[in-house]
DNA sequence: GCTGAAATCACACATTA
DNA sequence: TAATGTGTGATTTCAGC
């Protein structure tokens, strides 16, 4: 299903996607129609889920990155569900994952500043009352941010 | 320093990289050759970090997202530098924060399977005396993965 | 994998507020 | 003067072969 043809576009798409299909072409050592046939056909298995543009996190003003982890009272699969779009539908909430043991989710947040993130954990947490347990940690500073997946 | 326009152009651009010039420009109601200007700015001042490809994280085979907590023995400046840097050569490591309070460090690693997060383990925490404390979640879905900041 | 038509991009220049 | 809009040449994409 995935060659090793694919398996190299994908390793150089992942890292920059504003590359240009004869590049592509060229460092895979395949043609360009070759190359282009494969990206379209990785995109329409659904491989390539699709392509973002990363911003600094600094350049836009000051920006506060929390880690929040967060246990329900009853971990019922509706309960679950029902938390899980709530916080889907926030744009502070960058990531969201679903985890075991322990807490029951782990947040990434990214809010203006400290008020910002008092006004979403309050929104959030405090309104839904099945949440029993928060607990929070400040990024001082992201080190690594990948997106790309080892292949 | 950063105007409305450049606010759309980049609310667009976060959530959808492939998007050609001339449809950006229409959808932030702007021309063309306007349109790339801004982009071009946006680049070169830093806005715009970098272009990534989204992979879908099943699509490729099974795999295993880790929320990993840890903390050292000594938090001096050069252990945690040093630390930092183990870490960021790890292709499995997807993202890493210095956070406070708690612990000093939140990782996500992904990984084929669980004999892969063991000996990704046992290289970077075990080998790496300075570790005091791990605290791992497994995660059991992604719910939400946005790169998109709040604008 | 190659070639050619159609679309797209990128840049210099004129223009306006 | 600084940002916008117009036009043209060069690339790029993408179809058929």
């Amino acid at each position: 299903m995935i060659d090793e043809l694919d398996r190299r576009i994908l390793a150089i798409l992942q890292v920059d996607a504003s590359i240009n299909n004869q590049d592509l072409a060229e460092r895979v050592h395949a043609s360009a129609p070759t190359c282009l046939r494969r990206v379209k056909r990785l995109r329409e298995i659904g491989v390539i889920e699709r392509q973002v543009t990363l911003l600094s996190p600094t350049a836009l003003g000051p920006s506060l990155t929390a880690i929040v982890e967060l246990s329900l009272d009853i971990q019922s699969a509706e309960r679950l569900d029902a938390f899980e779009a709530r916080v889907a539908g926030e744009a502070a909430v960058m990531q969201c994952y679903r985890v075991s043991p322990g807490p029951d989710f782990v947040l990434v947040v990214q809010v203006a500043d400290m008020p910002a993130y008092h006004a979403l954990v309050h929104r959030l947490f405090n309104a839904a009352a099945n949440v029993r347990n928060v607990r929070a940690f400040f990024s001082v500073q992201r080190t690594k941010f990948e997106t790309a997946l080892p292949l």
